[in-house]
DNA sequence: TTTGAAAATGATAGCGCTATCATTTCCTCA
DNA sequence: TGAGGAAATGATAGCGCTATCATTTTCAAA
């Protein structure tokens, strides 16, 4: 592996056997000045440094991972990298795990099951030292693979009674109640919930529901999206439940999306209502919601603060293995 | 490296060795049956991979990537994925990688050259057979440690004229010009850039200043901020140029918070006007701009379509090096 | 039935680096 | 100056898998 794909008739990638013939030292020498600088007397590490950066030689952490059986890297899986309230939690983590000479390896399960467990596996083919990985696994195969690795394993965004190892999220069930109790405290009386199928949405879906019930309130309704665009969840509630007065949106795209879509079917005022005809909450405390007009209501969760927990609770088995971050609801102006 | 590292008493992970032993083969046709199926007949096949199933085993990458000179990964550096319009490339290129087997490797600049720097020589210790970054290498470091590695290097968000390898991107030179001749031809005179100091900002605010030019209007102000929010850009217009009547910000997000600054200001009626105080222009085409009252005119750019050409031009060196995706000003309410 | 070619499987020797034990060198103290 | 211990460096043998050549098995044709 000393040539590149791309064009096999470039001088070769030097390796550490060169620098150590150049230097005149043992190829351990050369490792020890690379990794323990502190072992090495400075005349012969002056020498190795000479001669690396002559060489411009970049270790091969592919062969140093097989013979020290570290890689310096941990798995993260998440849904989709283009939801922001994951790049966040992305961003968070990355900023413990990058300073600590750790790579982060990305992969998307895409909201399917038999893509996570094939994601799965590809990540634990590269050997990492931790995976990070958004909700809980899926399928029984997927934590059984998990369980057989014998990593840190931390579960994000759900906080499971018993996970495989370790989890750092909030009670999903619990939010949808306090939503759904506001909304029955404000006197709204057709409830719409508006999501994907995942564990995290239904987990809210039942608490909203429960808190419904508990109200006296009709069965919410449950509008089912897969993940898309805000735009497409305002039209799917607009289109399925167009006499709703509450909504409560599986995260703060959504409920921008539906707002931008009330106002387009003139049933949000040109300013702000003191009470307005459809109350709405997204999830995430997105920028975004504080940035529109009506401002939005949401779930407080920092993505970025669950990044950086996780990052530490893989790092440190001696940490809690189930960090309850919670959340807070935020009433703003979208109800 | 068979054990993890948080478990040293856990039964060890299988080796291909292991599957060898249970299955009565040679340890190379349980490679060729994981690799290549179809050179090894049926009978021999199911047996192996009976023992697989029995085993767990998952094979490991890191063994596999130095024996065949092959490591099946992609460097991604990006400045943050918190930001969006980078989050949309990394989906785009990862929709493409991944279906082949292919695992990303994420790092992140911080918009800083030395941080830049460290995580080029992270990724390229890792073997990756491509980078696919975000913008060139600022360094002459950076930019001869990419050449040395002899793999697909493909720069992208910018068209330099001669990139290390290969380009995907427009002109952001061009985008700056076509944004201030829209401003001047709209009779627009104080005109302002916000946004940071990296290279592609400063070529979008070298074609702003020269339309401006061109055009016979003051020198163009340039408000330069740090990667932050988008409340953060739209204050710092607010205290640095409140007299302006044409803002270029440098994404959409960086838009989105001038707006609600200026709503906030009392400069933003109840409804879009026809002709605003204050026009403001975007970038990145993001959805919250469209969703957003009044909605964002912007530069248009699919980030993720860049992150799937990038990907596929890193996968085949037959491609054209140099693509141009071109951009397009999308005039919407915000002016 | 024999022969030849193709298919299937195995043996060998690394890939580039490092854990660990062995040897050499250096330094301090008596 | 010599002895002992610590520091520095080197030798050895893999790590888990695979490229490549060697050998065996299978199959088809004469």
């Amino acid at each position: 592996m000393e040539n590149g794909p791309s064009d096999p008739l470039k001088p070769p990638v030097p390796t550490l056997m060169a620098v150590a013939r150049m230097a005149g030292v043992s190829p351990i020498t050369v490792s020890r000045v690379v990794r323990r600088p502190d072992i090495v007397s400075s005349g012969t590490r002056l020498r190795v440094e000479d001669a690396i950066r002559k060489l411009g030689y970049v270790p091969n952490m592919v062969a140093g991972s097989l013979a020290s059986a570290r890689t310096k890297s941990v798995g993260v899986l998440v849904p989709t990298i283009a939801n922001s309230i994951f790049a966040d939690t992305v961003q968070g983590l990355s900023d413990v795990l990058e300073p600590l000479g750790f790579s982060v390896i990305l992969a998307q399960s895409g909201y399917d099951d038999r893509r996570e467990d094939r994601m799965l596996a590809a990540l634990l083919s590269r050997r990492p030292e931790a995976i990070i990985m958004v909700g809980a696994p899926v399928t029984a195969e997927g934590t059984e693979m998990l369980r057989r690795a014998g990593i840190p394993v931390v579960e994000t965004w759900e906080l499971p009674e018993v996970p495989v190892d370790a989890a750092v999220g909030f009670d999903n069930h619990d939010a949808g109640r306090v939503v759904g109790r506001h909304f029955a405290k404000a006197g709204r009386r057709r409830l719409v919930f508006v999501g994907g199928n995942d564990r995290r949405a239904t987990q809210r879906w039942h608490g909203f529901v429960e808190a419904a019930r508990q109200a006296g309130l009709a069965e919410p309704r449950r509008v089912l999206i897969e993940w898309q665009s805000g735009a497409g969840a305002g039209a799917a509630v607009l289109a399925n439940a167009p006499d709703t007065d509450a909504v409560f949106a599986a995260n703060d795209a959504y409920a921008i999306g539906l707002l931008s879509a009330l106002r387009r079917a003139n049933r949000l005022g040109p300013e702000p209502a003191a009470v307005p005809q459809v109350a709405v909450v997204g999830l995430g405390d997105l920028e975004m919601g504080r940035l529109f007009s009506p401002t939005v209501s949401t779930i407080r969760i920092d993505g970025a603060a669950i990044g950086r927990a996780a990052a530490e609770l893989a790092l440190d088995p001696a940490k809690p293995r189930r960090v309850d971050l919670g959340f807070e609801l935020i009433l703003r102006e979208s109800g």
